[in-house]
DNA sequence: GAACCGTGGAC
DNA sequence: TGTCCAAGGTT
C-alpha cells in the first residue's frame, strides 16, 4: 500500500469528527482542553466490551461518589464492587480499585502519560493504554479496538479472519495514526465505527472514507471483517435457594474473589452443572434443612460462554435462626447484585410485582404436565 | 494461543 | 427466539 494513501486517511476522518463527533460525558469536544486523565481512564475501563448507553449512568454515579482517583483509592473495595453491580465483567471493578490505589499511593495521583507506563497498571492492556495516552495526553499512540479493526479491515480490504488479522490491523493502525490529534483521530474512528461503519448495513453513502475504501469499491464492506466461527454455547442448570427472613430479607453470600462473578454477592444455589437437578438431590446443597417449597417459574441467564437455567426453592426462617447462618441478609429490592442474581430473586413468590425482573416461563411446557 | 469473563441492545 | 457483538484484559 502506498504511503500517501495511508496518510490520506487522517485528514478526512478528522474533518468528519469535527462536524459529527458524539457528545459524551467523558469526552471534551475537539479544540477544547483535554479531559482529566482520571475521567478518561474511568470511562475506558467501563467501556471495555460494554456499550455507551450502558456506561453513561455508571460513569456519572462513580464520578459523583468518587470525584478523584484518591477518593476511589480510599473507598472499600466492597463499595466499588457494589457500585459496579450490573455492569458485568467484575474483574474490571477489582482492577479498577487496585489501579486507583497504585496511582494514588505510588504515583501521587498522576496517571502515566506513556503507553509503557500505563501498561504497568492493573486492568490496562494494549487498547486502553494507547487510548489513554492519545485521548488524555495527546500522545501519538495507535489505538485499536473493535470499531477501528472493522473500519481498517474495510478500508484496506483485509480478508484475513479475526483474530488472525490482528497483527496486520495493528500495523495499519500505526500507519494511519497521525502525529497530531491522535486522540481525536482514535475517537473519530470509533465514532465512525459506531455510527456509520457499523457491523451490519454500513451506511457507506455517508462515510467520509468512502472514496478510500477498497471493500466498498469491491462491494464487500458488509462482509468484513471476517471472523472465525464461534463455539456453541452449552447450557448449565442450577436450583437457587431463596431463603427469606420474616421481615422479607433474603440470604446472600460473598463469592470467592476470582473467577465468575468474583467478589460479588450471590444467592446460594446448587453447583451449576450440565444436567438438570432433581429437588431431592438439590436439597443436599441447601444452606440448611427446612421445608423448602418449589418456586413458580424458571429463569435463564446467558453468560459469555454458557447459558444458565435457573429453578428455585423458597424457604422461610425466623430472625433467631437467621442470625446463626453465614452470610448477610438484604431486602431483595435494595440489594446491589449481578443481573443473574437479580433474576434468581425474581423467582420469589410475588416476584413479578413491582418491577422486579420476571422469570422466563414457557407456557406450553408449563401446562403440558397433568 | 485459547479459554475465561457479563450484560443488554440491535436485528 | 436466536445470533451477533460492544472503547478488552487476564491467565
Amino acid at each position: 500500500m502506498p504511503k500517501s494513501r495511508r496518510a490520506a486517511l487522517a485528514a478526512p476522518l478528522l474533518a468528519w469528527y469535527d462536524r459529527h463527533h458524539r457528545s459524551l460525558p467523558w469526552r471534551s469536544p475537539p479544540g477544547a482542553p483535554l479531559m482529566e486523565p482520571y475521567r478518561v481512564w474511568l470511562s475506558e475501563i467501563m467501556l471495555q466490551q460494554t456499550t455507551v448507553p450502558a456506561v453513561i449512568p455508571y460513569f456519572g454515579k462513580f464520578l459523583a461518589r468518587w470525584p478523584s482517583v484518591h477518593d476511589l483509592a480510599a473507598a472499600p473495595v466492597e463499595d466499588v464492587m457494589e457500585a459496579w453491580a450490573g455492569l458485568g465483567y467484575y474483574a474490571r471493578a477489582r482492577n479498577l480499585h487496585k489501579c486507583a490505589k497504585a496511582v494514588s499511593e505510588r504515583l501521587d495521583g498522576a496517571f502515566p502519560d506513556s503507553v509503557e507506563g500505563l501498561l504497568e497498571l492493573p486492568g490496562i492492556g494494549a487498547y486502553t493504554a494507547a487510548a489513554i495516552a492519545a485521548i488524555a495526553f495527546d500522545k501519538p499512540a495507535a489505538v485499536l479496538d473493535g470499531n477501528i479493526e472493522r473500519v481498517l479491515a474495510r478500508v484496506f480490504a483485509v480478508e484475513t479472519p479475526l483474530p488472525q488479522a490482528k497483527p496486520e490491523l495493528r500495523q495499519l493502525a500505526a500507519a494511519v495514526t497521525p502525529q497530531e490529534r491522535a486522540g481525536d483521530f482514535a475517537q473519530g474512528m470509533m465514532d465512525l465505527g459506531a455510527t456509520i461503519c457499523t457491523p451490519k448495513n454500513p451506511d457507506c453513502l455517508l462515510c467520509p472514507l468512502q472514496k478510500l475504501c477498497t471493500a466498498h469499491k469491491r462491494g464487500i464492506a458488509a462482509a468484513l471483517p471476517r471472523r472465525a466461527a464461534r463455539a456453541a454455547r452449552p447450557v448449565r442448570h442450577t436450583i437457587a435457594f431463596l431463603l427469606q427472613r420474616a421481615d422479607g430479607a433474603v440470604l446472600l453470600r460473598r463469592r470467592p474473589p476470582k473467577g465468575l462473578l468474583g467478589g460479588m454477592l450471590e444467592v446460594p444455589s446448587t453447583p451449576w452443572r450440565d444436567t438438570p437437578w432433581r429437588t431431592s438431590e438439590a436439597l443436599g446443597h441447601a444452606p440448611l434443612a427446612l421445608d423448602w417449597q418449589p418456586a413458580e417459574g424458571e429463569a435463564e441467564h446467558v453468560f459469555t460462554h454458557f447459558a444458565l437455567k435457573i429453578a428455585a426453592l423458597h424457604g422461610r426462617i425466623n430472625a433467631r435462626a437467621a442470625a446463626k447462618i453465614d452470610g448477610q441478609w438484604q431486602q431483595p429490592r435494595a440489594a446491589a447484585l449481578p443481573t443473574v442474581m437479580k433474576k434468581m430473586l425474581g423467582l420469589l413468590p410475588g416476584g413479578s410485582e413491582g418491577g422486579a425482573i420476571r422469570s422466563t416461563r414457557n407456557p406450553r411446557r408449563g401446562r403440558a404436565r397433568p
